[in-house]
DNA sequence: GTTAAATATGCATATATACGCATATATTGT
DNA sequence: ACAATATATGCGTATATATGCATATTTAAC
C-alpha cells in the first residue's frame, strides 16, 4: 500500500464526531506554525539540536519569548526536549514537519521572485 | 533534479531579508489552516467545488461565517472563486495544500487511536 | 550555603480575529 | 420597478495570544 493509499484509509469512514476532533487537533497544528517567531525557531533547529541560550543567539528575540515558543512547539510534539545541566536543549521530534515547512517556504519564496 | 532538490535550491542562498519575509507569509499560510471551521469548509470543498450555500449546508455555520472564511481561503490562494449568477462557487486552487491537510489529519488520526 | 547562569513563568497590555446580528450589494424572475 | 435569493460586509464583543518586564526555579561552581 503506498503513501496516498495509507492516508486515505486513515481519514476515510471516520465518524462525524471523530473528524471534529480531527480538525480541532490539526488547527492547534498548524496554529503553532502559524508564528514567524516560531518559524524562525524552527528554521534555528531543524540544522540540528539547539540550547536556549543558541536560539535566542540565532533569532534574536527575548529569552522570554523564545522559552514559551520552544515550549509551545514542544507541548505540540513538533520538538523535542533534553536537559543537560542547566542547559535544555530542543530538536526536530518528526522530520515530516520540517520537510512541510521546506515546502511551503518553497512555494513561497518562488512566489516573492 | 528531484523534489528535494529543488525545494532545496529555493530556500538556499536566500538573504535574511528576504528570509524573514518569508517567514511571515508562511505564518499567514498556516493561520489560514488553524481554524477549524475553514478545515471543515477545506474538507467541505476537496471533494469538488461548491457553492456558499453548499458548504453553508455541509458546515452547518453561519452563512456570514462561511463567507468570510470562504474569502479569507480565497484571499490566501487555497480556494479558486467564479461567480455564477448570484452564486459564487468556490473549488480547490492547488492541490499540494490538500494533500498537506490530508496527510496532517492522516497523522493526527493515527494520534487519536 | 551563596552566588551566578540558564531557563521558565506570572502579570499586564496590546493586537488579532471569530462570531452573531443586522444590513448592504448583486443578480434573477415577475 | 419590485420582490426574492445568494453573497458580502460593517459593527460590537468576546476570546486568544504575543510580547515586555519582573521574578521564580533549577542547577552548577565556589
Amino acid at each position: 500500500m503506498n503513501n496516498k493509499a495509507k492516508v486515505s484509509k486513515a481519514t476515510k469512514n471516520l465518524s462525524p464526531k471523530v473528524m471534529e476532533q480531527v480538525f480541532l487537533r490539526v488547527a492547534e497544528y498548524f496554529s503553532v506554525l502559524s508564528e514567524p517567531s516560531r518559524l524562525r525557531i524552527m528554521y534555528a533547529v531543524c540544522s540540528g539540536e539547539k540550547s536556549v541560550s543558541e536560539v535566542i543567539e540565532l533569532c534574536g528575540s527575548s529569552q522570554a519569548n523564545v522559552s514559551r515558543h520552544l515550549n509551545a512547539l514542544h507541548k505540540a510534539g513538533i520538538l523535542l526536549r533534553r536537559k543537560e545541566g542547566t542547559a535544555v536543549f530542543y530538536s526536530i521530534a518528526d522530520n515530516a514537519t520540517v520537510e512541510m515547512c521546506q515546502t511551503v517556504c518553497a512555494k513561497i519564496a518562488e512566489s516573492l521572485h
